[in-house]
DNA sequence: CTACTTGCAAATGCTTTGCAGGAGA
DNA sequence: TCTCCTGCAAAGCATTTGCAAGTAG
């Protein structure tokens, strides 16, 4: 997608929330687009210097209740934000446990179906109404196993 | 499992890692056990009047160490604990958005395997060492969908 | 006996909130 | 101009930790 559209999908979604698409949150958009993975408030704050911790938490608040952003739980106590799926398309995570890095990763359109069906009949047997699915690998990524660099944040 | 069995077998985990079986720590498994799905400090704090708070947190972490007891987390800020799947069996989540509650569910052994194919084939593909999974489902549980109760514990 | 456990209370650290000044429409 | 947004500082809250007394082995 351009930049041009997600900005223009973002503002509809906060339009619709009654929010204002200020530059701050026009920020951390492209910030998430350019990142492809989800980042903590800590490595927000790192390569945005001036930006306010408390703004960022609240911007990002904004933004999921509109729609555009998502907050995921990795393996620390720190909060992790993503671009809506609606945005970057629906996708799984990598989560290494050396570093903590979440890396995104999709699954073939084969073993994507099969995956809902499998999902489809637990629901079904439970009469559980799924909106959604999470599905995170835990392990070791390819840098931790190479070198041991220890955990960044 | 039987409890006789179940007991020993966190027995050898905690021997293992040079802690002691002591009588809040059975008391903790026997209910993680009897639950059959994660429960919340707060849960387990209402049921078990005299605990103390902190003791359950440096307990509950002490088994997990041990391998006898494994922490997820839910919808909310509360933690939640279940006893490892080496002692319950492999099994999947499905989180209610509304009450909160954590239900355990298992997948047939034919989409099991299926789900372990993609995994491997996503994992491979960024050269990720993958040691387990998290697949939860989000939506609304048969309860919730019935009657609004609101959210509980 | 010696080391691990427990309970109480205080501390920790991520996240949220109150408030006063600034900016969008 | 009216409402929303921002930054700073202070507060919240689940979780962790220090310490002294209790207990397993």
């Amino acid at each position: 997608m351009s930049a041009g559209a997600l900005h223009d999908r973002v503002a509809t979604s906060l339009v619709r929330a009654e929010q204002r698409y200020t530059a701050q949150r026009r920020q951390l958009v492209e910030l998430l687009a350019g990142a492809g993975r989800p980042l903590s408030i800590p490595e927000i704050l790192g390569t945005q210097p001036g930006l306010a911790q408390s703004s960022v938490y609240r911007n990002l608040d904004t933004l999921e209740r509109a729609g555009a952003v998502r907050r995921v739980q990795g393996a620390d106590d720190f909060a992790r934000y993503e671009l809506d799926e609606e945005l970057t398309g629906h996708h799984h995570h990598l989560v290494c446990t050396v570093c903590r890095r979440i890396t995104d990763v999709e699954l073939s359109a084969r073993h994507e179906r099969a995956l809902d069906r499998a999902l489809e009949e637990a629901a079904e047997r439970s009469s559980f109404r799924a909106l959604s699915h999470r599905l995170d690998l835990f392990g070791v990524c390819a840098d931790c196993a190479a070198g041991p660099a220890g955990p960044g944040v």
